[in-house]
DNA sequence: TTACGTGCAAATAATTTGCAGTCCC
DNA sequence: GGGACTGCAAATTATTTGCACGTAA
């Protein structure tokens, strides 16, 4: 049994170029992991489906951890930090760290920055340009900057 | 205002300038801690004089500990934790949550922003107005902006 | 086949909490 | 004296690790 039917299993249909996309992506996704140096498996396929398949998204290991429960793709919360520090390692994903213990990853690659609401759980893409630093300071002697990350805290009005 | 004096205090004496100023200092704190609507025990002045006493510092629950256990002030770790968060409600600090689990607290509570040295380990100020936010977004609806953080990571060159 | 992955449970790490005893006002 | 504060140790929460077994190439 292939993932891609245990995964995806709709018929295919003309008017729904999601079909073969769907295929198409899985197919994607075992290239992009292969090229990152790692066996693309049962579970680390399955959590990138749940990462990538539908468009950018922030997740906690414990969310995601949650979602392949709920998806049917069993996997240890063990595996679920793994997979996940194993994407960032490959360049695959972005970690985030807003607030607290909580540690967030981000399947935006681009430049851009974060919304934090309140409580601090939620998190919202602020949209590259929407947001512009006008210069940066320099940095101290033998150092560069590696990345920027700016978080802006909203309260309830 | 009266902060710079008690923080940046000229020395009056060749010699020995420090039991004045102590007493100064411990005073303003004392204060400064009543109008928080905290009592003034022992472990919070101590606490607070570690904090206060020399400058703005980024410290983490843990070295605050250690460093109270080298002062001869000894005080549980959880009176840290409690102590550095009641300081935080009051105003008193700022909290700063960077990247994983550590949470530093800021006595710095102009606005400013930081850089981060690769390990996560040393936090550094970045000068208010040495780095420019050109325009905020606009907050989603019914949201106002609280604050906005700004980490710079930095890597050896 | 065989090294790389995975699951589980136990180990860490940072922080919080419950409660008996202590100290400030 | 009385209620706020503290210390200790146990509890929580988020995450990591060690090791026997499973599985992709």
């Amino acid at each position: 049994m292939s993932d891609t039917a245990s995964l995806r299993p709709a018929a295919r249909r003309p008017g729904r170029p999601s079909d073969a996309l769907a295929g198409c992506l899985v197919h994607d996704l075992r290239g992009k992991l292969r090229q990152a140096g790692l066996r693309p498996t049962r579970q680390r396929v399955a959590l990138g489906w749940l990462l990538f398949g539908k468009g950018h998204r922030h997740v906690t290991a414990e969310r995601l951890y949650e979602e392949a429960g709920s998806a049917r793709v069993p996997v240890s919360l063990a595996t679920v930090y793994n997979t996940l520090h194993q994407f960032t390692e490959a360049g695959l994903l972005r970690e985030i760290a807003v607030d607290g213990a909580k540690t967030y990853f981000d399947t935006n690659l681009s430049a851009h920055h974060h919304f934090l609401e309140d409580g601090g759980d939620t998190l919202v893409d602020i949209p590259a340009g929407q947001i512009e630093l006008g210069r940066l300071p320099e940095p101290p002697p033998g150092m560069v900057i590696e990345r920027v990350d700016v978080v802006v805290r909203l309260r309830r009005a």
